[in-house]
DNA sequence: TTTTCATATTAACATATGTTTATATATAAA
DNA sequence: TTTATATATAAACATATGTTAATATGAAAA
Protein backbone atom coordinates (compact mmCIF):
# COMPACT_ATOMS: atom_id res chain seq x y z
CA UNK A 1 0.00 0.00 0.00
CA UNK A 2 2.68 2.65 0.73
CA UNK A 3 4.81 1.74 -2.25
CA UNK A 4 1.39 2.73 -4.48
CA UNK A 5 0.60 5.46 -2.06
CA UNK A 6 4.37 6.94 -2.61
CA UNK A 7 3.85 6.17 -6.84
CA UNK A 8 0.52 8.02 -6.99
CA UNK A 9 1.94 10.75 -4.99
CA UNK A 10 4.75 11.38 -6.72
CA UNK A 11 2.37 11.31 -10.29
CA UNK A 12 -0.04 13.55 -8.27
CA UNK A 13 1.63 17.11 -9.82
CA UNK A 14 1.39 18.22 -12.76
CA UNK A 15 5.01 18.95 -13.37
CA UNK A 16 5.97 15.62 -12.28
CA UNK A 17 3.48 14.01 -14.59
CA UNK A 18 4.53 16.11 -17.65
CA UNK A 19 8.49 15.07 -16.61
CA UNK A 20 7.02 11.29 -16.56
CA UNK A 21 5.62 11.03 -19.68
CA UNK A 22 8.12 13.45 -21.39
CA UNK A 23 10.28 10.66 -20.32
CA UNK A 24 8.68 8.00 -21.80
CA UNK A 25 9.62 9.39 -25.23
CA UNK A 26 13.43 9.81 -24.83
CA UNK A 27 16.02 9.61 -22.05
CA UNK A 28 16.47 13.50 -21.01
CA UNK A 29 19.30 15.53 -19.30
CA UNK A 30 18.17 17.80 -16.43
CA UNK A 31 18.74 20.91 -18.64
CA UNK A 32 16.80 19.56 -21.81
CA UNK A 33 13.68 18.88 -19.17
CA UNK A 34 14.06 22.56 -18.62
CA UNK A 35 14.22 23.88 -22.06
CA UNK A 36 11.48 21.20 -23.29
CA UNK A 37 8.77 21.84 -20.28
CA UNK A 38 10.19 25.52 -19.67
CA UNK A 39 10.53 25.27 -15.91
CA UNK A 40 13.15 26.24 -13.27
CA UNK A 41 16.19 24.12 -12.81
CA UNK A 42 15.96 23.76 -8.94
CA UNK A 43 11.84 22.88 -9.61
CA UNK A 44 13.28 19.92 -12.32
CA UNK A 45 15.86 18.10 -9.80
CA UNK A 46 13.49 18.36 -7.27
CA UNK A 47 10.74 17.12 -9.03
CA UNK A 48 12.77 14.21 -10.53
CA UNK A 49 13.75 13.21 -7.85
CA UNK A 50 10.76 12.87 -5.61
CA UNK A 51 9.98 10.45 -8.88
CA UNK A 52 12.99 8.48 -8.68
CA UNK A 53 12.63 8.24 -5.02
CA UNK A 54 8.76 6.65 -5.98
CA UNK A 55 11.11 3.95 -8.25
CA UNK A 56 9.71 5.52 -11.77
CA UNK A 57 12.91 6.56 -12.89
CA UNK A 58 16.93 5.92 -12.80
CA UNK A 59 19.63 8.15 -13.88
CA UNK A 60 23.01 8.12 -14.88
CA UNK A 61 25.69 10.07 -15.86
CA UNK A 62 27.80 11.57 -18.65
CA UNK A 63 30.45 13.87 -18.27
CA UNK A 64 28.95 16.77 -17.11
CA UNK A 65 25.25 15.71 -17.66
CA UNK A 66 22.42 13.68 -15.68
CA UNK A 67 20.85 12.01 -17.95
CA UNK A 68 16.85 10.38 -16.13
CA UNK A 69 14.93 7.69 -17.83
CA UNK A 70 11.86 5.39 -17.17
CA UNK A 71 13.11 2.88 -15.04
CA UNK A 72 12.96 -0.42 -16.73
CA UNK A 73 12.98 -2.60 -13.84
CA UNK A 74 9.60 -1.82 -12.75
CA UNK A 75 7.37 -4.22 -11.91
CA UNK A 76 4.42 -5.30 -14.50
CA UNK A 77 1.87 -2.80 -12.42
CA UNK A 78 4.18 0.11 -12.35
CA UNK A 79 4.88 -0.70 -16.41
CA UNK A 80 1.10 -0.88 -16.76
CA UNK A 81 0.50 2.33 -14.73
CA UNK A 82 2.90 4.44 -16.72
CA UNK A 83 1.61 2.75 -20.16
CA UNK A 84 -2.22 4.23 -19.07
CA UNK A 85 -1.29 7.36 -18.15
CA UNK A 86 0.53 7.98 -20.98
CA UNK A 87 -2.52 6.57 -23.12
CA UNK A 88 -4.81 8.77 -21.18
CA UNK A 89 -3.08 11.78 -21.43
CA UNK A 90 -2.03 11.14 -25.39
CA UNK A 91 -4.19 14.03 -26.75
CA UNK A 92 -3.76 16.40 -23.54
CA UNK A 93 -3.16 20.21 -24.91
CA UNK A 94 0.08 20.21 -22.54
CA UNK A 95 1.64 17.01 -23.34
CA UNK A 96 1.05 17.54 -27.03
CA UNK A 97 2.85 20.42 -26.94
CA UNK A 98 5.80 18.65 -24.55
CA UNK A 99 6.24 16.26 -27.02
CA UNK A 100 6.56 19.11 -30.11
CA UNK A 101 9.41 20.93 -27.95
CA UNK A 102 10.68 17.29 -27.59
CA UNK A 103 11.72 17.00 -31.33
CA UNK A 104 12.68 20.95 -32.20
CA UNK A 105 14.86 20.38 -29.19
CA UNK A 106 16.31 17.19 -30.08
CA UNK A 107 16.53 18.64 -34.02
CA UNK A 108 18.65 21.65 -32.35
CA UNK A 109 20.54 19.57 -30.87
CA UNK A 110 21.86 17.49 -34.10
CA UNK A 111 22.39 20.81 -36.14
CA UNK A 112 24.39 22.48 -33.37
CA UNK A 113 25.71 19.52 -31.85
CA UNK A 114 25.43 20.77 -28.21
CA UNK A 115 23.18 20.66 -24.96
CA UNK A 116 23.15 24.00 -24.45
CA UNK A 117 19.55 25.31 -23.54
CA UNK A 118 20.43 28.64 -23.41
CA UNK A 119 21.40 28.87 -26.72
CA UNK A 120 18.20 26.93 -27.64
CA UNK A 121 15.98 29.07 -25.77
CA UNK A 122 17.17 31.95 -27.72
CA UNK A 123 17.03 29.97 -31.14
CA UNK A 124 13.43 29.14 -29.96
CA UNK A 125 12.49 32.77 -29.34
CA UNK A 126 13.82 33.77 -32.51
CA UNK A 127 12.05 31.15 -34.78
CA UNK A 128 9.05 31.32 -32.94
CA UNK A 129 8.78 34.11 -31.54
CA UNK A 130 8.86 33.63 -28.16
CA UNK A 131 5.95 31.55 -27.88
CA UNK A 132 6.46 28.02 -27.18
CA UNK B 1 -4.27 16.73 -17.17
CA UNK B 2 -6.07 18.47 -14.71
CA UNK B 3 -8.98 16.23 -14.80
CA UNK B 4 -5.97 13.05 -13.99
CA UNK B 5 -4.57 15.25 -11.65
CA UNK B 6 -7.59 15.38 -9.44
CA UNK B 7 -7.71 12.03 -9.98
CA UNK B 8 -4.51 10.68 -9.01
CA UNK B 9 -4.75 13.75 -5.79
CA UNK B 10 -7.58 11.74 -4.74
CA UNK B 11 -6.54 8.21 -4.49
CA UNK B 12 -2.70 9.34 -3.17
CA UNK B 13 -3.76 9.06 -0.18
CA UNK B 14 -4.44 5.71 2.09
CA UNK B 15 -7.92 5.93 3.72
CA UNK B 16 -9.33 6.92 0.15
CA UNK B 17 -7.26 4.44 -2.09
CA UNK B 18 -9.15 1.65 0.41
CA UNK B 19 -12.01 3.05 0.15
CA UNK B 20 -12.19 3.13 -3.71
CA UNK B 21 -10.82 -0.51 -3.28
CA UNK B 22 -13.57 -1.85 -0.94
CA UNK B 23 -16.25 -0.29 -2.98
CA UNK B 24 -14.75 -2.13 -5.97
CA UNK B 25 -16.27 -5.27 -3.94
CA UNK B 26 -19.52 -3.99 -3.23
CA UNK B 27 -21.86 -1.10 -2.50
CA UNK B 28 -22.08 0.01 0.70
CA UNK B 29 -23.33 2.99 3.13
CA UNK B 30 -21.46 5.12 5.31
CA UNK B 31 -21.52 3.30 8.31
CA UNK B 32 -21.05 0.02 7.06
CA UNK B 33 -17.82 2.28 5.85
CA UNK B 34 -17.14 3.01 9.27
CA UNK B 35 -17.50 -0.31 10.34
CA UNK B 36 -15.01 -2.07 8.10
CA UNK B 37 -12.01 0.25 7.91
CA UNK B 38 -12.46 1.29 11.48
CA UNK B 39 -12.71 5.12 10.79
CA UNK B 40 -14.85 7.69 12.30
CA UNK B 41 -17.51 9.51 9.90
CA UNK B 42 -16.49 12.17 9.10
CA UNK B 43 -13.25 11.21 7.88
CA UNK B 44 -15.49 8.51 5.51
CA UNK B 45 -17.35 11.39 4.31
CA UNK B 46 -14.76 13.64 3.75
CA UNK B 47 -12.85 11.07 1.64
CA UNK B 48 -15.95 9.85 -0.01
CA UNK B 49 -16.99 13.32 -1.37
CA UNK B 50 -13.10 14.02 -2.82
CA UNK B 51 -13.52 10.47 -4.26
CA UNK B 52 -16.46 11.51 -5.84
CA UNK B 53 -15.45 14.91 -6.88
CA UNK B 54 -12.89 13.68 -9.00
CA UNK B 55 -15.55 11.24 -11.08
CA UNK B 56 -14.61 7.88 -9.16
CA UNK B 57 -17.75 7.50 -7.50
CA UNK B 58 -21.61 7.60 -7.26
CA UNK B 59 -23.82 7.70 -4.96
CA UNK B 60 -27.47 7.42 -3.87
CA UNK B 61 -30.10 7.67 -1.02
CA UNK B 62 -32.08 5.04 0.42
CA UNK B 63 -34.16 6.20 3.38
CA UNK B 64 -31.93 7.14 5.96
CA UNK B 65 -28.89 5.90 4.23
CA UNK B 66 -26.21 7.23 1.89
CA UNK B 67 -24.75 4.08 -0.48
CA UNK B 68 -21.50 4.84 -2.43
CA UNK B 69 -20.56 3.03 -5.36
CA UNK B 70 -18.27 2.83 -7.86
CA UNK B 71 -18.97 4.99 -11.11
CA UNK B 72 -20.33 2.99 -13.68
CA UNK B 73 -20.08 5.75 -16.01
CA UNK B 74 -16.53 6.73 -15.89
CA UNK B 75 -14.36 6.76 -19.42
CA UNK B 76 -12.31 3.68 -20.19
CA UNK B 77 -8.99 4.93 -18.92
CA UNK B 78 -10.46 5.25 -15.42
CA UNK B 79 -12.19 2.24 -15.42
CA UNK B 80 -8.40 0.34 -16.40
CA UNK B 81 -7.12 2.52 -13.82
CA UNK B 82 -9.17 1.58 -10.91
CA UNK B 83 -8.75 -2.22 -11.99
CA UNK B 84 -5.03 -2.03 -12.34
CA UNK B 85 -4.90 -0.51 -8.82
CA UNK B 86 -6.73 -3.49 -7.39
CA UNK B 87 -4.41 -5.54 -9.19
CA UNK B 88 -1.74 -4.32 -7.76
CA UNK B 89 -3.02 -4.03 -4.19
CA UNK B 90 -4.76 -7.55 -4.40
CA UNK B 91 -2.20 -8.89 -1.92
CA UNK B 92 -1.55 -5.95 0.20
CA UNK B 93 -2.30 -6.46 4.33
CA UNK B 94 -4.83 -4.14 4.42
CA UNK B 95 -7.13 -4.40 1.16
CA UNK B 96 -7.06 -7.79 2.21
CA UNK B 97 -8.40 -7.28 5.84
CA UNK B 98 -10.55 -4.96 4.51
CA UNK B 99 -11.84 -7.81 2.18
CA UNK B 100 -12.50 -10.00 5.07
CA UNK B 101 -14.48 -7.29 7.31
CA UNK B 102 -16.76 -6.99 4.10
CA UNK B 103 -17.61 -10.36 4.34
CA UNK B 104 -17.52 -10.35 8.22
CA UNK B 105 -20.05 -7.29 8.25
CA UNK B 106 -21.99 -9.01 5.04
CA UNK B 107 -22.94 -12.10 6.67
CA UNK B 108 -23.69 -10.07 10.14
CA UNK B 109 -26.47 -7.90 8.31
CA UNK B 110 -27.57 -10.66 6.54
CA UNK B 111 -28.49 -12.49 10.44
CA UNK B 112 -29.78 -10.24 11.72
CA UNK B 113 -31.03 -7.95 9.39
CA UNK B 114 -30.20 -4.48 9.89
CA UNK B 115 -27.45 -1.64 9.13
CA UNK B 116 -26.47 -1.12 12.89
CA UNK B 117 -22.72 -0.57 12.67
CA UNK B 118 -22.20 -0.34 16.27
CA UNK B 119 -24.02 -3.95 17.27
CA UNK B 120 -21.74 -4.59 14.32
CA UNK B 121 -18.60 -3.44 16.09
CA UNK B 122 -19.94 -5.30 19.59
CA UNK B 123 -20.37 -7.83 17.44
CA UNK B 124 -16.77 -8.07 16.20
CA UNK B 125 -15.37 -7.49 19.46
CA UNK B 126 -17.13 -10.46 21.52
CA UNK B 127 -16.19 -12.60 18.41
CA UNK B 128 -12.66 -11.47 17.95
CA UNK B 129 -11.23 -10.51 21.54
CA UNK B 130 -11.27 -7.07 20.36
CA UNK B 131 -9.02 -7.25 17.25
CA UNK B 132 -10.26 -7.01 13.67
C1' DT C 1 -43.51 17.11 18.12
C1' DT C 2 -39.55 15.25 20.08
C1' DT C 3 -36.05 12.07 19.64
C1' DT C 4 -32.87 9.30 17.34
C1' DC C 5 -30.06 7.94 13.68
C1' DA C 6 -27.14 8.60 9.45
C1' DT C 7 -24.57 11.74 7.17
C1' DA C 8 -22.45 16.21 5.84
C1' DT C 9 -20.16 20.29 6.91
C1' DT C 10 -17.48 23.59 9.51
C1' DA C 11 -13.90 25.58 12.52
C1' DA C 12 -9.60 25.09 14.36
C1' DC C 13 -5.43 23.30 14.34
C1' DA C 14 -1.27 20.60 12.97
C1' DT C 15 1.34 18.85 9.28
C1' DA C 16 2.87 18.52 4.65
C1' DT C 17 3.85 20.29 0.15
C1' DG C 18 5.28 23.45 -3.36
C1' DT C 19 8.10 27.43 -4.88
C1' DT C 20 11.81 30.70 -5.10
C1' DT C 21 16.29 32.39 -4.02
C1' DA C 22 20.64 31.33 -2.57
C1' DT C 23 24.30 28.22 -2.04
C1' DA C 24 26.95 23.85 -2.51
C1' DT C 25 29.10 20.27 -5.26
C1' DA C 26 31.16 18.14 -9.01
C1' DT C 27 33.08 18.09 -13.55
C1' DA C 28 35.39 19.87 -17.29
C1' DA C 29 37.53 23.71 -19.86
C1' DA C 30 40.68 27.68 -19.98
C1' DT D 1 44.31 27.04 -10.51
C1' DT D 2 40.55 29.67 -11.98
C1' DT D 3 36.34 29.80 -14.40
C1' DA D 4 32.21 28.06 -16.36
C1' DT D 5 28.71 24.67 -16.59
C1' DA D 6 25.33 21.23 -14.90
C1' DT D 7 23.00 19.69 -11.14
C1' DA D 8 21.61 19.12 -6.27
C1' DT D 9 20.35 20.79 -1.95
C1' DA D 10 18.96 24.06 1.74
C1' DA D 11 16.60 27.99 3.74
C1' DA D 12 12.64 30.62 3.85
C1' DC D 13 8.27 31.34 2.89
C1' DA D 14 3.47 30.65 1.17
C1' DT D 15 -0.08 27.42 0.29
C1' DA D 16 -2.45 23.19 0.69
C1' DT D 17 -3.88 19.10 3.03
C1' DG D 18 -5.29 16.10 6.71
C1' DT D 19 -7.47 15.49 11.24
C1' DT D 20 -10.43 16.06 15.17
C1' DA D 21 -14.15 17.92 17.68
C1' DA D 22 -18.25 20.34 17.27
C1' DT D 23 -22.32 21.45 14.84
C1' DA D 24 -25.84 21.24 11.17
C1' DT D 25 -29.08 18.77 8.22
C1' DG D 26 -32.42 15.67 7.06
C1' DA D 27 -35.18 11.64 7.48
C1' DA D 28 -37.60 8.42 10.06
C1' DA D 29 -39.30 6.52 14.55
C1' DA D 30 -41.47 7.23 18.98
Amino acid sequence: MTKWIEILKAVADPLRLRLLLVLTEKEMCVCQMMAVLGVSQPMVSRSLSILQRAGLLKDRKEKKLRFYRINEDMDREMKRFVKLLKEALWDDRTFVRDRKMIVECTEFQKRTGRCDMKAFEEFMKKIKGGKV
